[in-house]
RNA sequence: GCCUUGGUGGCGGAACUGGUAGACGCGCUGGAUUCAAAAUCCAGUGUCUUCGGACGUGAGGGUUCGAUUCCCUCCCAAGGUACCA
């Protein structure tokens, strides 16, 4: 009887899916396991084979898991809210909804067909009301909650008014906002209603703020950093600038110290540990405040020191503008020669002198239009303005320049640096730059090259009372003497911001919040959940407002408690509602915890699930997450445990990172013709409506030579082709241009190219040979459908490949149907674990699945004759006693696969399979003692296979639950090793010796072995090593 | 730019704390079976070679009796870089 995978399979889900087989309880002898994969968003592209990679592995460790005794919690879900659906709603006026519930019904289509052990009794979706009621109601505990940083967790904001009506907040220590003023008891009282919840919101975990975001005006809307390529929005090519917006955000940073102290509690990979302690930033340091002096003062050449001396006494009464830096180097303050505001700093408009202004304004200007990674990664260019004001070093008095440059981040520290060009190689540069002093104020260091930085080698000079210390010393005397004259004081400084938690999205949580005089609101939890209103158009108001902006029933009653019509908004009993909604990662901050008891409509899991389960055992998931998902549950977790609902305070102990699988995207190259002045190299590129689009083969691109980047390109005999093409298709090259006649300049041809990703579905089955009609007919290339092609030699269009992350947005997708419909799930299954590590990225390629699929048909052989229908043989084979070679070969296939499992070393175990069923199949193995055990270790990873012999073998019962085979070492006890024999480190030849021989003996037979001499060639060995049960080395 | 990961035959990869480089699978070559094909089975398969052997794990250097593994410098690719999820 053959392998019939498609019964097989079918047959085997049904049974899991009839008798619950993995349905997990809260109550139970067995000791817990709470296996996790991070839940997906669904698509619209379906499951690809990236997404089942990580799945696999949790459940071959989950089916492992249960092998071994434990009671497992293997849940599924979906991360439902996101923008794709939105998206695609915007496009086609489907209500994201309805295209999510689409989406996941393909999903569990796709997921069952692979055969996961998840208890679909308990799968969770953000989107879902019944789900969102609980992410709201986190939101509202976060905003009555404040930090407290003498008790170091999060309390009550009850606490905290009350401490301000008996004292004030002279003595609280909290994580609040920067300007938070200091008030006491009596100035707290008489503040009235709205000023009291104005300086609640500086101390509540989640607060209303300014921030920045990406504003493109063109589309209305705000984007992440993701739609900007090259500066305009990805869609339109609209401009997009930096613009500063109320939103909420979560005070994370209250929580700065915790995540990084909590990494060494977690079993997570290191790069991940690593990636979040850089992301948290922690660096100590002293925070240091100058004093502007003022515009006219500074410019006296008279007595600057005296007046500004005098300015600061009566600072009371009229106060200089103070700019405050965090710098890691308070030893080096003597060297500061120059300050650098980053161009958005507030100070920036109040200092900047009236001949700087239009050089100030026009440098901030084009700064906006920088994204702040552009700018980050840009070291090569040194661009800054002087702003014609000064500050006033706080020991020497003296007037120090102070510049903007796009360099420093505004939201990075307090967006400004003081810049000692000596000891920062960046300083120096533009010091360089713009023929600022670089005073030196290292002993015995020079810096006419560059910046010294070896803090180890410091010695400070030229510093005045630091002359002569060491970096250390003089670190903390520096930090002293700014206290001593209230210009500064040590401090730690985190890189980590507070985390924006608004968007102006649809598709997302509403918040519990309606507005009373401007002042936000919670609903109580009785009234959630709070639901998605309908809106008409999923755009932005025409009035810039979110797409929320849009519902006519979005109004809070407080009467009836109830959401009513916008036009009953009266302001007495009626209120407007938030209009922003929550960001993707606030579904899935806590949905780990809420899989322990997924149905409770009273709680958001009940003291017994949250008790019994604890926490993760065992995360996967991908590590484009270590910053955005696993830092902020971490956040949330920390938060559940400050307010006594969870009994962890980290949700998950043992983390892996699988790896990608990555996509291999294509792209086609249309080319823009235009003119270019020779002379002067400017470009004129464009027109492109006069023609048909031009496409150029990929190979035809390399043809061309590069000139001064990106943009000229030159003919030379190997071009000719492509610029041939391109002539062809105009007739009349003045169209392109118009330059004056009489202009003494020489013009040529000259073209810009873009590069367009296309779907891989429209190539030629897995060549890299583009389908021109695919191409376009698709309404996504609609404006292409008249183009024209420059084809490779062999009269075909040839896409660009490149590897990259497999992902919708790259339409690079591999959905893995076609191979479980042609191979089997079993085979995928064993085929994505065969791919490699687990914790590398590795391409997709179907091309090995036959092999994976071939060992399964062998395995179904080698159990042919067992549960052949033939009882009365397969009984006589089955009770033959195993050979000692048989239960070599299987204890040697134990030992390895446990150890694999242990370490998520699946591709190793793929290979331990093949190689154990090639050998009992030598072996003509058909003891039952062998085969059962044997069943059982292949079950984690190939289920449905393992479930079908094992029932065959003549058990009722499911695999599922089978004891995993005990290894015994007996089996494997050896008398002899086939020692390797090199010569310097190169094995020449093999000898075979007992393994109880000493080192002298073994020493003594390889030197007298003939083939040694041979090597040796009459040559005397200089030294003999032997590691016993290993290898012999000789030198000579 | 910065942080992280990786680079081994034609391809995916193996080699556990430094000890036989290329397990296992794909592909390829030859053979058996077959009217033929598919499927299956058997043998071979890193490169060069004067058939003794020599070389070989991104490049260059170092440590070591011995390096894919440890150290230094460099190159290339991928992921992240705060509103994709």
């Amino acid at each position: 009887m053959n392998y019939d995978f498609r019964e097989i399979e079918a047959k085997w889900q049904k049974y899991w899916a009839e008798n619950e087989t993995f349905k997990a309880f809260s109550d139970s002898d067995k000791p817990k396991f709470y296996a996790l994969s991070m839940f997906p968003y669904p698509s619209g592209a379906g499951l690809h084979v990236g997404h089942p990679l990580g799945y696999i592995a949790t459940d071959i460790y989950s089916r492992y898991k249960r092998h071994k005794g434990f009671n497992v919690l293997h849940p599924m879900g979906y991360d439902s809210f996101g923008l794709p659906a939105e998206q695609y709603a915007i496009q086609t006026g489907q209500h994201p909804a309805i295209t999510t519930e689409n989406n996941i019904n393909r999903y569990r289509e796709q997921l069952d067909q692979l055969g996961f052990s998840f208890d679909w009794s308990r799968e969770v979706r953000t989107s879902n009301p019944q789900y969102y009621k609980w992410t709201q109601w986190i939101f509202i505990q976060l905003f009555n909650s404040w930090y407290n940083k003498k008790s170091d967790k999060a309390e009550n904001i009850s606490s905290l008014t009350s401490i301000f009506e008996k004292e004030g907040n002279a003595n609280v220590e909290a994580a609040c906002d920067d300007d938070t003023p200091s008030f006491d008891a009596a100035t707290w009282n008489a503040y009235s209603e709205k000023e009291k919840q104005q300086i609640l919101l500086k101390y509540r975990l989640t607060y209303l703020a300014d921030t920045e975001v990406n504003w493109c005006p063109a589309l209305g809307t705000v984007l992440a950093n993701d739609e900007i390529v090259n500066g305009v929005s990805e869609r339109g090519g609209h401009p997009v600038v930096r613009k500063k917006m109320t939103q909420w955000s979560m005070r994370i940073t209250a929580y700065a110290q915790r995540l990084l102290d909590g990494l060494d509690k977690i079993d997570w990979p290191q790069p991940l540990k690593d990636s979040q302690a850089n992301w948290i930033g922690r660096s100590v340091g002293a925070s240091v405040t100058f004093n502007v002096l003022d515009a006219e003062r500074s410019r006296s050449d008279q007595d600057v020191t005296s007046s500004a001396v005098e300015k600061s006494q009566e600072s009371v009464i009229n106060p200089p503008y103070q700019i405050e830096v965090f710098t890691t180097r308070p030893d080096t303050i003597f060297g500061v020669s120059f300050m650098t505001l980053a161009p958005e700093h507030e100070l920036v408009a109040k200092i900047t002198t009236p001949e700087q202004k239009v050089e100030v304004d026009a440098y901030v200007e084009a700064t906006a239009k920088r994204s702040e990674r552009d700018r980050m990664a840009d070291v090569k260019t040194i661009s800054g303005v002087f702003t014609g004001a000064y500050a006033e070093h706080p020991f020497t008095k003296e007037p120090i320049p102070i510049w903007i440059g796009d360099y420093v981040l505004a939201s990075y520290g307090t967006g400004a640096v003081m810049a000692v060009p000596c000891g920062d190689q960046r300083d120096y540069d533009f010091a360089k730059h713009y023929n600022i002093a670089i005073p030196n104020i290292f002993e015995g260091v020079d810096i006419s090259e560059e910046a010294f930085a070896d803090k180890e080698t410091t010695v400070i000079a030229n510093s005045d009372f630091l002359n002569g210390l060491s970096y250390k010393d003089a670190m903390k005397k520096a930090i002293a003497e700014l206290e001593k004259i209230g210009h500064g004081e040590g401090k730690v400084n985190y890189r980590l911001r507070d985390a924006v938690f608004s968007r102006q999205r649809y598709w997302g949580e509403p918040f519990p919040v309606y507005y009373v005089d401007d002042m936000p609101q919670m609903i109580d939890l009785e009234h959630l959940p709070l639901q998605l209103p309908e809106v008409e158009k999923y755009l932005p108001t025409e009035t810039g407002e979110p797409p929320l902006g849009n519902a006519t029933e979005w109004a809070w009653d407080v009467k009836q408690c109830t959401v009513v019509n916008n036009q009953l908004i009266d302001y007495k009993t009626v209120f407007p509602l938030e209009l922003n909604t929550m960001p993707g990662w606030a579904g899935s901050s806590q949905y780990f915890n809420r899989y322990m008891d997924p149905r409770n409509d009273e709680a958001i899991f009940s003291p017994e699930a949250i008790n019994y389960w604890q926490d993760v055992d065992l995360y996967i998931g991908g590590s484009e997450h270590a910053t955005g998902h696993l830092l902020y549950s971490r956040f949330w977790q920390k938060f559940m445990f400050d307010m006594g609902y969870v009994p962890k305070d980290e949700f998950a102990q043992k983390l892996i990172n699988q790896g990608m699988i990555t996509g291999t995207s294509a792209f086609v190259f249309q080319i823009i013709p235009g003119i270019r002045r020779k002379i002067e190299k400017n470009n004129f590129i464009g027109k492109g409506s006069l023609f048909s689009p031009l496409f150029i083969s990929a190979e035809k691109v390399d043809l061309l030579e590069e000139e001064h980047g990106k943009l000229g390109y030159v003919e030379a005999d190997k071009s000719k082709v492509v610029f041939d093409f391109i002539r062809e298709r105009i007739e009349d090259l003045s169209k392109f241009n118009f330059y004056d006649e009489s202009e003494k300049v020489e013009y040529e041809l000259n073209f810009k190219i873009l590069r367009h990703r296309v779907p891989i579905d429209m190539l030629k089955g897995t060549s890299d040979i583009l389908e021109i009609e695919k191409f376009k007919d698709s309404s996504m290339y609609s404006s292409y459908s008249d183009a024209e092609f420059l084809f490779n030699d062999d009269g075909e269009y040839e896409t660009h490949r490149e590897v990259e992350k497999m992902s919708k947005s790259k339409y690079n997708v591999v959905n893995p149907d076609a191979i479980c419909e042609e191979y089997g799930a079993d085979s995928l299954r064993l085929y994505e674990m065969f791919l490699g590590p687990l914790e590398q990225s590795k391409p997709w390629n179907t091309a090995g699945i036959t092999g994976v699929h071939s060992f399964l048909k062998k395995l179904w052989k080698l159990y042919s004759p067992v549960i052949d229908s033939d009882a009365e043989r397969s009984r006589s084979v089955t009770e033959a006693e195993p050979t000692a070679e048989n239960l070599k070969t299987l204890h040697k296939t134990i030992k390895k696969v446990e150890e694999d499992i242990e370490n998520f070393s699946f591709n190793t175990s793929v290979s331990t399979f093949m190689i154990c069923v090639n050998e009992l199949t030598t072996q003509k193995c058909t003891s039952k003692a062998i085969l059962e055990p044997l069943a059982i270790l292949v079950s984690p990873y190939a289920p449905h296979i393992a479930e079908e012999l094992w029932s065959r073998l003549g058990h009722s019962e499911s695999i599922a639950e089978a004891p995993f085979p005990k290894f015994e070492e007996k089996y494997l006890v050896e008398s002899s090793k086939e020692y390797p024999i090199s010569f310097n480190g190169k094995m020449r030849f093999k000898l075979e010796l007992p393994l109880d021989m000493s080192k002298e003996d073994i020493e003594a037979a390889v030197l007298a072995h003939e083939k040694t001499k041979e090597q040796l060639q009459g040559r005397e060995p200089k030294k003999v090593i032997v590691v016993p049960g290993k290898i012999v080395n000789i030198v000579g």
